[in-house]
DNA sequence: GTGGTCTAGACCACG
DNA sequence: GTGGTCTAGACCACG
């Protein structure tokens, strides 16, 4: 479920957290679903707590789960509340990736494939139509 | 031409490179055009020229320049050798980022938006079409 | 009455600190009105009764409430001793959050309106004025 | 200029945000100023640098500061980009503290005045006035 | 020299 | 049992 890569460049904290929004943004998981104890996920990922608190700490600020002390850690409700420093952030990368991506010979057919498969695989967050 | 933001928790050669990638994208830089020798541009930049090299030196392995001994950088012609892995990673990226752009409830007609313009913007490095 | 958030960071106990505070000072609770029992409280909210007893505790030392052996918690009487230490404390903590809310841009009238408003709904435990 | 309780309840690394950041509302440290290093600091302090680190993470995901990685930290200009979302809790945060200082007989004058040494204090970050 | 990541491990608060 | 804090100390990336 989670293969990290010790010998990344990218620290093992960040392949967390990429992973575990993976998986939230798929619904693999769920909302309000508790995630493994830091404990539990340090000892079978062989990894330090300290390592999967930080991922889980970074997962917290960016909305994706809440911790309760004393009780573990939950994946956070689906947000449609418009965080909208979050929102401009992500196009802003959106459109450098795009461009290159665009550059390297992608043609806009692939692109708009590209979205109307993962907005299936997703579900949609939120509507692009009032009558579904 | 390079704005660089030292606040940035950015390091300064990956905005170094971004940059570049940028301009060569938009054609600003075109095919063969010489790069300012790391010299010149640490001076301009007023910054170390081990930064500048390491900028042209990931630039370099990613295809965009490339370098003559004893004569200095230059711009590569566009898509440079259809680098299947380098598409490959690049698509990856791109179906995270889309993924959390859809989850952050960015719409597909947004997306399709985006893209529109900023192909038109770049003029398209490949063309969509079979006969040119 | 006591809404709980058990998402929340804060421990329920201080959740539960806070909310009999507010039902005090805006006098939906009066002087040596009983409050339910541990026990009760517990099992209407289905939470620990020690989280219960904790709350109720922290009440007590802070002058809040009384609790009389083998009858129950009762709310104290306004203004209950005057504790010159505890107004220290929360000059002090004011002073702080006054301080960051100017700083963030908080205007003054702002400020000033917002006290107005707050001591027209709590009416005011103490007179402004010597002659009561 | 920093004095840390370290028996008390209150974290030291909290307790090292609040200071500084009383630092730099009071303009005692201003834009752009390096702070000590982490070591330095936790030198100093003879506390852990992981403490430290902690607190100017903290300090930077609040606005105060930024960090750049082999440079240093450093304080942020002042923010006029009213966060929103900061702003709401911090009134939300005053207006418990506001009520409670007024239950325990804290006149709505000291309050006032208590504001306009703050203010005079801080130099008011955005004018009221247009004309100053 | 600077901040960032990570480990190993102790102790605390909450419930 | 759970997350949170903290120490001691190693090694890395940037410039």
């Amino acid at each position: 479920m989670f293969e990290l890569d010790v010998r990344s460049r990218k620290p093992i904290y960040e392949q967390l957290v990429e992973r575990l929004k993976e998986l939230i943004i798929t619904e693999v998981l769920t909302a309000d679903e508790q995630l493994p104890s830091v404990r539990t996920l340090a000892h079978q990922l062989t990894i330090n707590p300290n390592t999967i608190q930080k991922a889980y700490r970074e997962l917290e600020s960016q909305g994706y789960i809440y911790s309760i002390k004393g009780k573990g850690s939950f994946i956070s409700p689906a947000t449609p509340n418009l965080n909208s420093e979050k929102i401009e952030k992500v196009k802003n990368e959106l459109s450098k990736l795009l461009s290159e991506a665009i550059y390297l010979g992608i043609t806009k057919d692939e692109l708009f494939k590209m979205i109307q498969e993962l907005e299936a695989a997703i579900g949609g967050g939120v509507e692009d139509d009032q009558n579904p």
